[in-house]
DNA sequence: CTTGACTCTGGACTACACTCCAGGGTGTAG
DNA sequence: CTACACCCTGGAGTGTAGTCCAGAGTCAAG
């Protein structure tokens, strides 16, 4: 596969494939006579891995780092395990921090509903625990 | 209070607080005669919430959203239900992908833990040494 | 008033994660 | 061979989210 088959495929941008690739996220591919980069389903596998990973918010950095776990996942070794716990108790912290997110905005959400059934005037879902409001400043 | 102590109290450097305010997520507060910045309380509050949302992987911009919600208690029901139903759906699927991955780190630190078993390799790092090893440099 | 920690502004700079571009080369159908 | 879409490299530019800095002013204490 050329790159632009593969970035048509994941939705990535030639110039993000090679950028990349620059960067260790990607392994460099085999090359046509040419030139040209050919790719395999392997590595537009990785290539889904890394945008999913990076739409929950992590860098390239540390999906730099996933990949390496992930790659490495044979090694018997504890620093291996050591990182993969870091990353692990990392995502769960992420994890319960948009769950926490999650239930505000439920919260809010469900308020919101009923205040509309009982034709209010206004939202009560900025009303956090305001204890005083400059609120003023036509 | 004066800016350094509300950083320091929230954990965020006096310039990105100037930051935010030039980038209206915080309102701009009243000042001194000589042109000190006055916070208060609700502030401070403000800024918990940006570094809670933000380290969940939000933007400034998406914060910013979120902010106006909070802030808009004049405006009608309907369109901040609208947008809030929005977010939602976002943090629900950060979470579920969230929770693939962390599926995921599982298996693998599973599979390397199950190497460990297999081999009884003893890695000297193994110990409660938690501090990363220097890397060649001289 | 003087000192010194703190604050002000505006602008330069950084790091990240790309995107765009010029100027050239490649691959393949006709 | 010709055409044309696609690819190559290196580098400049963009937007985000700040950080750092100079030079000046402010506030509280002595």
């Amino acid at each position: 596969m050329q790159i632009g088959t593969v970035g048509k495929r994941v939705g990535i941008s030639v110039d993000a494939i090679r950028f990349y690739e620059r960067n260790a996220l990607l392994p460099r591919p085999p090359r046509t006579q040419g030139g040209f980069r050919r790719y395999s389903e392997s590595d537009v596998e990785t290539l889904g891995f890394i945008r999913r990973v990076q739409d929950l918010g992590f860098t390239l950095k540390e999906i730099r780092d996933f990949l390496q776990l992930r790659r490495s996942r044979l090694q018997p070794c504890a620093p291996v395990r050591r990182r993969l716990e870091v990353k692990l108790a990392d995502v769960q912290r992420k994890l319960s921090g948009l769950q926490r997110l999650e239930r505000e905005l439920r919260i809010t959400l469900r308020s919101c509903k009923k205040e509309m059934q009982k034709r209010a005037a206004h939202c009560p879902i900025l009303s956090e625990t305001h204890k005083s409001k400059p609120e003023s400043a036509g």
